[in-house]
DNA sequence: ACTTATGCTTGACTTAAGTCAAGGCGCAAC
DNA sequence: GTTGCGCCTTGACTTAAGTCAAGCATAAGT
């Protein structure tokens, strides 16, 4: 059946026996979201988790005075919602899908009980809880440790080995949303761009980056040099 | 046997059978820091993971110009180092015994090879990974969203909660880790706190911190209200 | 007791980044 | 077309927080 392909074709569901990719297309509720629409709010009460299976959505978190900071942005395949299943009765952030988006929601208990009963469901899960706890330390880090410019030129570095290793990138997302990334405002952004195409580290098109100087962008990302 | 007791009462290993409480003790490996040593820097390649039997060791990454940024500081039956179990291969983050610390290393491999084999353990693993994510999704959220004075407030009321409540806090590491922990240096915190004095909202005598106004430190740390 | 660290505070100054306000560009809708 | 609306950029200004430097107090070592 059709969705249980799609199931074995999730990586969170790498290895297991095909009996398990049946007993969970049987546990899954499919969902379709219209772009910009909220999957679930910070505090809501966490019903399960979800897999997007198209589309895209961000997770994030609003200040008191609106100010936005992005977590991730995620795609097909990948998982969100995660951390409510096992700890925690409410979601401690909020998800909007930033397009037309379909997903699978696995309710929680069913969910655990059956990786209650799969071991090797349960090490698929620690290891996605773990590179996800890796990502969030070195989203700290990044906002504690490194100025605007640094987290810009990180930023650029992974667009350029997801893709890679290209030299000229295309953002796929706005530079609004970038700035949310980043844990800045547009303004900022725009003016970093604006400096590191003049210290010639890049060349920015409407909707292309230019990398010009890849070990000056790897140095800027290091905190080993600064825009002028 | 003293070691297997002992793991019995480590909440991670909550109710597991006795046989996995031997089992485990069989392959945990004692050892012992002195006040400062380094347990494991960045980089490192993961051997395992710890749990601290007595003491206290902090987690944290540097920048490049050397400023600190904590990520945990943890204390007795607490683990750390998990995360590059299960994903990884070597630590994101540096551990550093804060005091003479006693600890229990469970080896990478062995310890996989038991919690394949035990649902219980690995749903009691993935409910602490699930809770150290939301601990650092709040660091992300403070760090990016609040203004010290925020981060401050919203320490205070964790350590005024941790007490049941107490309105007289010890302030249980120096105000130098403090400062790291927040994200800031020693001198703003500094500021910080005598602020907080002005507006009558602590009062700090040297090694204690009195809350005088509960309600409005709760303010402070939502972002309703600012410091003069 | 004297000296040396160490931790903490304070003051004067600098700076990165945010705020506010205006304007331009490009695209979609009417 | 042209109108309008996001998205992006730019300029002038403000501000939170960091840097540098000095000083003090407590605790520790000889």
């Amino acid at each position: 059946m059709e969705l249980t392909n799609k199931i074995a074709a999730i990586p969170l569901f790498n290895g297991l026996p095909l009996k398990q990719h049946e007993n969970l297309a049987a546990i899954a509720v499919q969902k379709t979201f219209k772009r910009g629409q909220i999957i679930f709010s910070e505090g809501d009460e966490g019903i399960g988790f979800y897999i997007i299976l198209s589309g895209r959505v961000k997770i994030f978190k609003l200040s008191a005075e609106g100010k936005e900071q992005i977590f991730h942005i995620m795609e097909s395949e990948e998982p969100f919602g995660e951390a409510t299943v096992f700890a925690g009765e409410h979601y401690p952030a909020s998800a909007q899908a930033l397009v037309e988006t379909k997903v699978l929601l696995f309710p929680r208990q069913t969910f655990v009980d059956l990786i209650s009963k799969n071991p090797s469901l349960a090490l698929n899960m620690l290891a996605f809880l773990s590179s996800r706890l890796r990502t969030l330390a070195s989203l700290v880090e990044d906002l504690s440790l490194k100025e605007v410019p640094g987290r810009l030129a990180a930023y650029l570095l992974y667009l350029s080995d997801r893709n890679k290793g290209a030299t000229i990138l295309e953002l796929d997302i706005s530079k609004n949303q970038l700035a949310s990334l980043l844990g800045t405002i547009p303004e900022t952004l725009s003016r970093i761009f604006n400096r590191m195409g003049k210290d010639k580290l890049i060349k920015t098109t409407p909707r292309h980056i230019h990398i010009l100087d890849h070990q000056g962008i790897v140095q800027l990302a290091c905190g080993r040099k600064r825009l002028a």
